[in-house]
RNA sequence: CGGAGCGUAGCUCAGCCUGGUAGAGCACUUGCUUUGGGAGCAAGACGUCGCAGGUUCGAAUCCUGUCGCUCCGACCA
């Protein structure tokens, strides 16, 4: 391709609208316009990189097994209302109606329709395993699009689903697409590494995230140096020492706390009491109905937790109004003590502990000497807390760490949710119906494009990994004067890499050398290769690698070279 | 959904407080010069100041509403 033939709009300045430099080099390096927040046009470079991306998502794919098919966006709700997600999931829906009025949703994820399609072709365990794969666009009424094609309304994605005979059976096509997922990013030049993670709203038994670390990324990740360990903070868990007991047998006593509004105050003097003595009580609303969380003082409730316990995602924290009408007070001075008529979930970590200090549900006054078994009735214990910086891992115990990091790809299994919902079964050896164990899969293919971008980038702009970049090699004549030895070596060897089958870009516009470096700097062509009249006087071009070095060489072996940087390193 | 900020030329922004002829830089067009890291000079073209009301002799500027965009939050009682 020849520069002046293209569309390549590059922008000196960044948008003002750009916060990451992902995004910010999406825009200057002009791959991608934004048509609306969250939907974005790809421009013909983007749309290169785009395609690479998924011819490697492909090939992996396809040597793991699984065949590729293509399924509707816009998909009938009975399917839906079948497996139950039309009410838990209907708030990332975009729905439109036909010239009937009847509705239709415009797919977000795609577990309901490959089943559908399984259960009508699916009858003998003879036909399984299978695995089924895709590359399409998905829409999702995202509470705040953001950060470009990270978070969008609308995103390509691979979505795949396998489909077993058994419980083992599906643990083996799982790992098949946990290890195709390592080599896919592995091929696009990410450094991603897989977490344990929650399962939310997806169901199912339990799951990794493949993710990439950045500064700018949206999830937590809980790791640990010493071992494997590695979580998403929503999952991950810690072995810390219990809350210290003390006297169990003492009354509990009210004193009076003015002014006291937050744990924090009433670790100060006068008061001086431990935030891992003090109790914690949060008010959530449950489909309109109150109910008290209790954590420790010095813990944070993790919300994802506390979806899998309540069994639900649809709660929410209660207004101030809320909380007055349900305890008669105000946060501050909340506690769970003598609560009859609300359940109470609490931290595995308060069980056994007393001498605590809780509110009294009374303004400016507190209680000591609780005893959390002894005064509060508890509907039931779980895990509710977030781990924190420096806990004992809980595989080996050394000190757990904290990192941002982009969610590039997740792996679930599903067990027999949704062939159990939607009649997928199949005969077993018996003659017996059983339904398909199954698993799904799914890599955010524009996202992983922004990662690259968020991960290899410089002051200069973009620094492509070979395997994915828009062109590869970028051929710079310094003058573009037709005829000239400069011009006519750069269409050699623009002839010559083409024929050789390299996507090579000839910089043939009539610009200074300045504008033509920068330029091919902030795209970020791996290789490029400089030719100006004053190198040539010595036989010599320009070889450089993006972010490498400047390296001399002869004119006779440019494309030699260029096709010997081209291979795979060792 | 709550909070904050911003909407002025293709892009980055000034002007608004204190109402009175709509601006700069970059990009674009033409010419000349220049030519190894985002050139210089000259001339030119490009705007419903997001939109709708209101106040006023007069509104980019003040007021109200609305739409869009961006960021933060949606546990820390």
């Amino acid at each position: 391709m020849r520069w002046t033939q293209a569309l390549i709009p590059t922008l000196k300045e960044s948008p003002s609208d750009a916060e990451i430099v992902s995004h910010k080099l999406l825009l200057r390096a002009g791959l991608v316009r934004k048509l609306s927040g969250g939907l974005y046009t790809f421009l013909p470079l983007g749309l290169r990189v785009l395609r690479k991306i998924e011819q490697i998502v492909r090939e992996e794919m396809d040597r793991a097994g699984a065949l590729e098919v293509l399924m509707p966006a816009l998909q009938p709700p009975e399917i839906w209302q079948q497996s139950g997600r039309y009410e838990t999931a209907s708030e990332v829906f975009y729905k439109v109606r036909d010239r009937a009025k009847k509705e239709w949703i415009l797919g977000p994820t795609h577990e309901e329709v490959i089943t559908t399609m399984v259960a009508g072709e699916l009858s003998s365990y003879r036909q399984l395993p299978k695995s089924f794969y895709q590359i399409q666009t998905k829409f999702r009424d995202e509470i705040r699009p953001r950060f470009g094609l990270m978070r969008a309304k609308e995103f390509i994605m691979k979505d795949a689903y396998s489909f077993d005979s058994s419980d083992e059976a599906a643990q083996v096509s799982y790992q098949k697409m946990y290890d195709a997922y390592t080599r896919i990013f592995e091929r696009c030049g990410l450094k991603a590494f897989p977490v344990e993670a929650d399962t939310g709203v997806m169901g199912g038994k339990f799951s990794h995230e493949f993710m990439v670390p950045a500064e700018t990324g949206e999830n937590e990740v809980v790791y640990c140096d010493a071992c494997s360990y590695a979580a998403n903070i929503e999952k991950a868990t810690s072995k810390i020492a219990g809350t210290p007991a003390g006297d169990s047998a003492a009354a509990i006593e009210k004193f009076a706390t003015p002014g006291v509004k937050t744990i924090e105050d009433l670790t100060k003097a006068p008061y001086e009491v431990a935030a891992q003595q003090q109790i914690k009580t949060l008010v959530y609303m449950v489909e309109d109905k109150p109910v008290l969380v209790l954590v420790r003082g010095d813990h944070q409730l993790n919300e994802a937790k506390l979806v899998g316990t309540l069994g639900t995602a649809t709660f929410r924290a209660a207004t101030v109004d809320e909380i007055f009408a349900a305890l008669g007070a105000y946060p501050g001075s909340l506690g769970a003590v003598s609560v009859k008529d609300l359940p109470v979930y609490a931290d595995e970590i308060l069980r056994g502990a007393s001498s605590m200090t809780t509110g009294a549900n009374e303004k400016g006054f507190h209680l000591r000497n609780v005893s959390i078994e002894r005064d509060i009735q508890v509907k039931q214990w779980a895990d509710l807390r977030s781990v924190q910086v420096g806990e004992a891992c809980p595989k080996c115990g050394e000190p757990l760490k904290v990192r941002r990091a982009i969610e590039v790809g997740h792996v679930f299994k599903l067990g027999t949710k949704y062939t159990e919902a939607l009649n997928a079964v199949y005969s077993d050896e018996a003659g017996k119906q059983q339904p398909a164990v199954m698993g799904c899969y799914g890599i955010g293919v524009t996202r992983t494009l922004q990662a690259v971008i968020e991960q290899c980038n410089d002051k200069d702009g973009i620094i492509w990994p070979l395997s994915v970049a828009p062109y590869r090699v970028c051929i710079t004549p310094l003058g573009i004067v037709p005829g000239s030895a400069v011009m006519a070596l750069a269409e050699k060897i623009y002839a010559e890499l083409s024929a050789q089958g390299v996507d090579v870009l000839l910089d043939d516009r009539d610009d200074r050398p300045g504008v033509k470096f920068k330029d091919a700097d902030l795209v970020g062509f791996p290789i490029r290769i400089a030719i100006g009249e004053k190198s040539l006087a010595k036989g010599e071009v320009e070889l450089k690698l993006r972010g490498g070095v400047l390296k001399a060489i002869k004119q006779e072996e440019a494309v030699s070279e260029i096709l010997a940087a081209l291979k795979p390193q060792p």
